[in-house]
This record gives C-alpha cells, sequence and structure tokens, in this order.
DNA sequence: AAACAGTGCTGGTCTAGTCCAGATAGGTAA
DNA sequence: TTACCTATCTGGACTAGACCAGCACTGTTT
C-alpha cells in the first residue's frame, strides 16, 4: 500500500503505531534515536520530532531528557471513590510504586492554599513535595498543604511512607468527604523539574481538598500527573 | 530585567503570558500571525510556534486552522455529581450552549461499544454523532451508543436538543448509576475533525456509561473535549 | 576497587528559508 | 442583490543544516 499521499508526520506516526500494536516494540523499551530514525524514513529530524511528539500526547511513548523515546507502560486506573493510597493503589495493580520526598518545611501558605483552606491571610501551613514512582518510572509530583494545627510535630516522622497511614496511626485522623478538581494543562515548573521532563509537557492537575471524620477540613493535595499515566475512574450512584 | 540568559521560547511565552496575565490580551481576541510575533521577537517562526505550543499546552492560547490563534476563554466547571446535561449546565455558567448533530443511524456495534453496553458480537447499536458549541467556540465532540431495544424511533426526533430530556419524555428513562472514565489523551481523527483542530492535539476523552432508574444498562457516551475547555469537579462523601 | 577524564551519542534548541492549502475580503460580472 | 472570481494573508508541513548540554560508557589513573 502506498503511504506517499499520506503527509510524513502521519505516515511515520502510523508505521510506529503499528509496531506498538503488535507489540514489536514492549513497553520500557527504548526507539531508536531520533536522527536514525529520520534516516530510516528519508526525512528530517524535526518532521521526525513532530510524529514523535503526536505518539506523546496520545500516550503511547513518553521520552527521558536527553536519554531517548521509550513505549509507555499501561495507565494506573486511578479511581476517585475508592479511597486508597498511591502504594496501595499501585500495589493492588500488580505494580511497585516508591516515594521520595523533595521537601518538607512550614511555610508561609500562598493565596490558592488560603482559599482552599479556608486560612486566614499570611497563616502557615506544612508543605510536603514529594515525587512518585511506578515501576521506577517518575510518575507523580505532589504538593502535600497541611493545617498545621492539626498535626503538631508531623515533620518528624518519616515522611516516605504514606501520609494517610501517619494521620490514622498517629494523630486519629480518617479522610471523610473530599472534593477533587482535574484540569488537563502543562506541568508547573516544579512537577517538570522533579519528574525529570521538559517545562510546557502535558499533564493533569488534579486538586484534592480533604475532610476529616469530623468534617473539618485538615489539608490540601496538589498532584501534577504525567498525562499517559493514569485513567481516572468515577462512579457516580 | 533581562532575560537574554533564557531560552528563547521561555522568554516569549512570558512575554505573552504577562499580557493575558494583565488582560491586555482579551479571551477570545486574536493574536499577531505567527510571521509578525518572530519578526517582533527577532527570530524564526519555528521558534514562536514552539512558544505557541506550550501556551497552548497550558490551556492559555488555543488555535483554529489556518485562521489564527486566539486567547482561550474561562474552561466550564464540568461537575460529575450535579447530573446535569450540557445545555443546563453551560447555560447555568452564564454562557450560551448550541449543538449540530454530524451523523445519526443504526449500525454494527464495535468490539468496544460491544463491551461497555454488554450487547453479545455483532449487535446493532445506534450511534449518534454530535459537536457541542460554548459561546461559539467547537468544544465537544460525542459519540452516544444506544441499545436500540430501549429507543425505538428516536432517530425521527430532533436530536439537536438534550438527548437526556428526550429520554424523560418519551421514554420515561431517567439516569441512575453512571460510570466515567477520563482519560487524558489526543483527540482521535473524527474529534479532530468535528472541532476542526489539527489531529493530534491533545483532550480530554471522558467515556460514560449510563444506567436507567431500572438499574439497566440503556446507553453510553464517548466525549472528547478540547483540553482546555474544561476542568472537572467530583465531590466524594 | 574507586575515582576520574575522555568521548561519542542523545535529545534540546535554534536559524533561514520553501512550498502548500484553506480562510478572508474586495471587486467584478450576471 | 447575488454569485463568482482573485489576490492576499493565515497557519501547516517540510528541508538542511548548526551548536549545546547532559547522559552513558570506556579506559586510565590513583
Amino acid at each position: 500500500m502506498r503511504i506517499e499521499t499520506t503527509k510524513a508526520v502521519t505516515a511515520i506516526g502510523q508505521v510506529l503505531q503499528e509496531q506498538l500494536d503488535h507489540g514489536l516494540l514492549a513497553p520500557g523499551s527504548k526507539l531508536p534515536a531520533e536522527r536514525k530514525l529520520s534516516e530510516l524514513f528519508g526525512t528530517t529530524r524535526i518532521t521526525v520530532r513532530e510524529a514523535l511528539l503526536q505518539l506523546e500526547a496520545q500516550g503511547q511513548i513518553y521520552r527521558e531528557e536527553r536519554r531517548g523515546w521509550f513505549v509507555s507502560p499501561p495507565r494506573l486506573a486511578y479511581n476517585l471513590m475508592q479511597r486508597s493510597h498511591f502504594h496501595a493503589m499501585v500495589s493492588a495493580q500488580g505494580r511497585v510504586p516508591s516515594t521520595e520526598v523533595i521537601s518538607a518545611r512550614l511555610q508561609p501558605a500562598s493565596v490558592a492554599v488560603c482559599a482552599w483552606l479556608q486560612l486566614p491571610a499570611l497563616s502557615s501551613v506544612i508543605q510536603i513535595c514529594r515525587a512518585r514512582r511506578i515501576d521506577e518510572r517518575l510518575v507523580l509530583y505532589v504538593e502535600h498543604y497541611l493545617n498545621p494545627q492539626f498535626f503538631p510535630g508531623i515533620l518528624d516522622f518519616d515522611l516516605n511512607q504514606s501520609i494517610t497511614e501517619l494521620y490514622a496511626r498517629h494523630y486519629d485522623l480518617h479522610y471523610g468527604r473530599v472534593r477533587f478538581e482535574i484540569v488537563p494543562t502543562a506541568l508547573s515548573v516544579d512537577a517538570a523539574a522533579a519528574l525529570r521532563v521538559s517545562v510546557g509537557s502535558p499533564g493533569l492537575r488534579i486538586a484534592r481538598v480533604n475532610y476529616d471524620q469530623h468534617e473539618r477540613l485538615i489539608d490540601c493535595d496538589l498532584e501534577f500527573w504525567r498525562h499517559d499515566a493514569i485513567h481516572v475512574g468515577v462512579d457516580v450512584v
């Protein structure tokens, strides 16, 4: 079949797509270098790059800075109704989670955080920034903002573990009502740096505002997911 | 302040960002042509284009094919818990909705649709494809798939109106349980064509599987939203 | 064994153009 | 008025290179 009538980027995309569909390129495996591909397809690097960017937008492939392009692993199913934390959720889907703390400190709250936590101006909040991996791949950057009055001394704990469990074990606090807000947008500068992707990469921002079992507003999270790492499920009864 | 140390695309992005933030470029207004901008910033069109693509990824601006770049209007708040249909939701937020039917017919169900609607192989389904606008701007492409046994003669009605209301008025069917699945991905070829954007544009795919008041699986929708047109809210109790 | 210095390879960024097709607006003829 | 041209402007697609910074591997030195 001739594909010369189609434009080049589409054609390149289709060829790679076919390889992906038939499993010739396994998840996690590396694609040939951009220069190699441009030679293979008889075109420029810019054109190849455009095709790769389209596959990236579809979530089929992803890149690691200056390391190359890789085939995306399957998306994680993130069900908002099952109140499960990252570690449990990832493990339940037969994959390996890990977390690293980037920073944790008491600091003045930004305007946005004051609004979310319904705090007066110039309040202090505890900010915890963490990066999380699935099967070694960086997929999520989270900023937690805790109302400090509920969490004395929390910064002394090991924050690599689940914060949800920390709440339960040491503060007897459990999540009650939760409000989610999901926005498809580019990753923030901080998120892009933490996930080691180029700034402006597409992402999914999920903001959570959490109440405890006594209906008190205790904390909020700002999650930045790689756009190709999850699909979100919601069951409404 | 000198910005020459920053890379060019970032610098261009920041300048445009500033104009947007201060409302010098109103929502819906047109940006100068790419060639004009490259002249203005003293660089190539490719570089300007990259900066524009980044702002597009953030949802700040959007393009209409061969017409130009425009400032994005505010996102529509899409609350999954309020069971409201498109027209009502858009109107409630002080904006003007409209719908046009692209196609409506009985056809063999695809594998994916058979699975969603739990139909046997080679079933027939009613497919209704529609494009929807907010304030004249194309933002949503929907494919509805109805189990034909519940909707005799529905293709004879005016399908530009709300299908939810049609269900209620003529079939006494009301939505009960709903399952949503949200995936950030590129728009499908059909969706891109209907929304008149270039293929491969980022989008948000929301699949709904709907049950009626008697817990019967009656239909499903496949919605493709422009990624910058909505933010999704969910309240979990 | 551990630390270091090269070195080639990778994507990231950018220049300076070309050609094409659809959108638009102005003018002309029916 | 209506219909049809047509010139111009727009983004879309593409070529053929360049230089840079970070990564990974290799071979040497300590």
